[in-house]
DNA sequence: AAAAGGCTCGAAAACGTTTTCGAATAGCTA
DNA sequence: TAGCTATTCGAAAACGTTTTCGAGCCTTTT
């Protein structure tokens, strides 16, 4: 391994003189550090992070906690897109990115000490149960984190805009003439209520009245308990004209009942999807949805973050929301 | 910051003594190695991992190399499951993750020189471009690494078996009867090789000729040209009674001019994917697919890093394949 | 010509750990 | 009691870097 102390022993200067020529100290003259950078380069010097980071305190490397409670977390595509772009964010930034986890070996240990022991600048917060005792220490430390889709006091956060979501689907369903909307929403999470409060809330703007037996709760990112509720939805006697789904994935679930009750979309009934991941777009009819901006969301994230990091002290916590669009496809009929 | 020497200045013992208890070296009396065990838990001590490995040359890191050069990386399920194996594999282990790439900052950087200045113990290499020089330098290098579905001669490298799975589709869909069958396979990739080649050997085997009409070459994950290439298909005079499509998703693609021709599946036309995405066994009728085991390769992957890490004395480059499982659904016709 | 100021550079300490090696003590044997 | 071994501990060096502070020199100012 070559060492400062090498390209000092190559240019006949000392350890500091490398140090600060490689770093760009302007205490030293243009022509050794230009000697010295020749030298490491030519020597294929490498800065020794651990060292480095031991002395400075930084690691130039953030945290990501990202918990598959519901075995498909990076399985679903809001957040193997935000990782994606969280990753991408980070790099340009000079960060590399570490997932953090609660055990490591035998050893078990908070996500916090995790974090600490591992000297993370920063920790992304996305897709967890929020309400875990380990998240909410983490969050209360002195390390800087930025959560995603979800709000404390003490620290930013980046948010997919639920409200704007719900709005314009409801908006839109509306202007289509529909009257009787379903609703088919995820188990109760602070997202689920956001867009049910804007649901609601969009209802009553519009001068609509809303049938209570057309919400029905499932889960995300399960197809099952979506066809069990649009089974439900089907056999009322005045069923709706339109379903929302918690999700595209949920939709599939949706989809089988509606086709094996010989029904079509939408000339028999209406749908839209909530996410806009890849498969909505390839489906034919193409659905519907409220596309997430997940990209955006975890760059923004990371940004707070960095910023977070950099400048801890003209940083307050901030609440941003980053709002999506909405994918006007072939599966919503115009009545 | 609650250090070593914290420790043995509340114990009253030296830094070594500290040192060495908690590591559990078994020159310490039990009486000392307990209070200090106590002391520590009670001061919150974690250790810095920057000064540990600065000192043992070790971090307790590996590197994974995932570039998404199609931008679909991760939004693949075969590798985003593949990640999250490799991720608590590592964590059992006493293991955490960092992304390698190219670029920190401005500073571009090669894999090796990346992984290198990380000090990653080792790198797992997946879904990259395996013909780039710096992908090659890194298997080259020092570094322990393990590559997945690519084989150099240097470095162990764990492949789910495309020969097993091709000919257990093959095998399949000819003991259905089916005699004129097409295959649409990805680009030219190692794995795309052993595909085919299985095809072509198991249809020898089993005494079949085969139509060079009846192959096409589209991409991975790619509906649009599986669909292109379907069109085709369905266009020929003696159109095929099969189509085996290259991955669960491009089938989408497929299934979409199948039923725009107003043909169904499986009475008019038989397919089959190739992953076993949670997709492919929600759709009705429900896709028969080979389910490759990416947890499985995932996890196999990391073991073999961790002894190439920890005994890289008796550690041979090893070729380990990992076979998947037919899933037998509803989409193939009994002839 | 002396003082002041700006450029360059180096010595040395420090970050928190692990590890070697020798010292001290205790227990045992003869 | 003398000598020997085993046990337990500590001093100190080392890992590779950053950073502070002062020394030396050269240029400019007064």
């Amino acid at each position: 391994m070559v060492t400062l102390k090498d390209i000092s022993e190559y240019c006949g200067v000392s350890n500091s003189t490398v140090s600060k020529a490689l770093n760009g100290q302007k205490d030293i003259s243009k022509q050794t550090a230009q000697r010295v950078r020749d030298a490491a380069q030519k020597l294929g010097y490498l800065p020794n992070s651990a060292a480095r980071s031991l002395k400075t305190n930084k690691t130039l490397n953030i945290g990501v906690l990202f918990v598959d409670k519901t075995s498909s977390g990076l399985r679903h595509e809001y957040f193997s897109g935000m990782l994606e772009s969280i990753k991408s964010a980070a790099e340009s930034k000079g960060y590399d990115i570490t997932f953090i986890s609660r055990n490591l070996g035998e050893r078990q240990m908070s996500f916090y000490e995790h974090a600490k022991y591992r000297g993370c600048d920063g920790v992304v917060i996305a897709s967890v149960d929020f309400s875990n005792p380990d998240v909410i220490e983490l969050v209360n430390s002195e390390i800087p984190t930025v959560t995603v889709d979800y709000v404390y006091d003490r620290c930013s956060s980046v948010l997919s805009d639920n409200l704007d979501g719900m709005k314009q689907i409801a908006e839109y369903v509306f202007s289509k003439g529909h009257r009787r909307v379903a609703v088919i929403h995820g188990e109760n999470t602070s997202v689920t209520q956001k867009r049910m409060a804007s649901f609601r809330s969009t209802c009553k703007r519009l001068g609509l009245i809303l049938d209570e037996k057309l919400i029905k709760e499932a889960r995300y990112h399960d197809p099952k308990l979506s066809a069990l509720a649009t089974r439900e939805f089907l056999d009322l006697d005045d069923r709706p004209t339109c379903i929302i789904y918690p999700d595209d994935f949920s939709f599939i679930g949706g989809k089988n009942i509606i086709e094996q009750r010989g029904l079509k979309v939408p000339d028999d009934i209406s749908v839209i999807g909530y996410d806009g991941i890849l498969l909505s777009q390839i489906l034919r009819p193409k659905l519907t949805t409220y596309k997430q901006n997940s990209v955006e969301i975890g760059k923004i994230a990371v940004q707070k973050l960095i910023e977070q990091i950099e400048e801890p002290s003209l940083s307050i916590p901030e609440i941003i929301s980053v709002t999506g669009k909405l994918l006007k496809g072939e599966t919503v009929k115009e009545l």
